[in-house]
DNA sequence: ACCTGAACACCGTTCAAGT
DNA sequence: ACCTGAACACCGTTCAAGT
């Protein structure tokens, strides 16, 4: 292997990206880091993102949202293997399949993608700016579209559906990394200005029961206005 | 006027800040730039933050998340005004004598934290890495328990519905954001791939009683646990 | 096609100096 | 106390050049 064709690849260099963004914070992904870490020079990483940082923040925040894509300690394949598409799905491979509930199709939806979230968390103000019509996205939708309307939701309360549950999933995700981290509620300041935050002073919030109580209360309260 | 003094304080600085924030990006926020709109050498800022700009990020955080400052075109006071504490509120001086029904509190914090949040949309992910232990956010925590427990919850349930109503009001904020300069939902790719989709396409989406409906179904749904 | 290496403009921050 | 000006290390990106 000569000093050009380190076999870099979009898919190396994003999986690289996450690494160091998981690893030390968005702030230090830096281009020259970034080839550092893929063992080459950082214009290389260039050649890959013509368009730069940005269209690499975008593909990194497409790969995050993309439930489907495999993620993280996938087994690498070594250069020269077959490049097949890498997009297999391991779980249900014809979504038009899924013959489950509706309910229990949103909840799985809302539970991968918290997931996905949560495990790159450091990747989460790179969401913000993505505009979401990326297939992903598009096909997320589809599927909190088909299963509102099988829950007997019609016209306008559709979409608004959607929108409520993907607003909960996003915002609980953000909810629970700014409370991780932190001690007990909120040590000091607890004095006596705040009567009803002390009541509960000391109780450490299980954010995985807390996720799946509000998420249940949301649905439930979306297809009673049908 | 000299060359010294020009009369910088922290909050001329923080708002500042966030009309370049507001009217260019957050991206080009620069402390060079910050200097040149302050009329001031950059390096003047370190005065008034000397952790520098990662200090200053939170700084601009917490005005944003805290409802009760007032914020953006406010009469900016001149330099030898009597600097008062600058801390009034226009409504509601004194919280403790809101005796508005429970429902009511909420909403009137929902929808003021959101107007905030979404005037100063490009600060959004400066909110996520900051923990949300400040006064303000203590205080909206506050009143969420203090209303929560008079709709009749107990226990872990408060804290929970609190958490969940956060929620849903900063996830509903990015997922307009995030919805907001594109055309219809999605133009191209509503092939034939995305059947319920297409079903809803063309319709524009109305925010505000997007919001308003998820937020009332929430409520709902919260409290009928109790 | 894929990567290197030098270069440029810009950035955050430190520090000594001015008033 | 408050601000300036020069300096340093680092950054994103361009471009010509190598293979």
């Amino acid at each position: 292997m000569s000093r050009n064709n380190a076999g870099l690849s979009a898919d190396r260099i994003i999986n690289e990206a996450l690494r160091i963004i998981d690893g030390q914070g968005l702030r230090r992904l830096t281009m020259r880091r970034l080839g550092d870490a893929l063992q080459v020079e950082a214009m290389a990483v260039y050649h890959h993102f013509p368009l730069g940082k940005e269209a690499l923040f975008d593909a990194i925040a497409d790969h995050v949202t993309d439930v489907a894509r495999p993620d993280g300690d996938a087994p690498r394949p070594l250069p020269g293997d077959d490049p097949d598409d890498g997009a297999d799905d391991p779980e249900g491979a014809d979504p038009a399949a899924d013959d489950r509930p509706w309910d229990e199709r949103l909840r799985d939806w809302a539970h991968a993608y918290r997931t996905r979230l949560l495990r790159h968390s450091g990747a989460l103000p790179l969401l913000i700016n993505r505009r979401p019509d990326t297939e992903a996205a598009l096909r997320a939708r589809d599927l909190q579209y088909g299963a509102f309307a099988e829950a007997g939701l019609t016209g306008a309360a559709v979409p608004r559906a959607a929108a409520a549950l993907d607003s909960y999933v996003t915002g609980a995700v953000v909810h629970q990394v700014r409370a991780e981290g932190l001690p007990s509620p909120a040590p000091a300041a607890v004095d006596g200005r705040f009567p009803h935050l002390a009541a509960h002073a000391g109780a450490a919030p299980d954010h995985d029961r807390d996720f799946r109580e509000g998420l249940d209360a949301l649905l439930a309260a979306l297809v009673r206005a049908a």
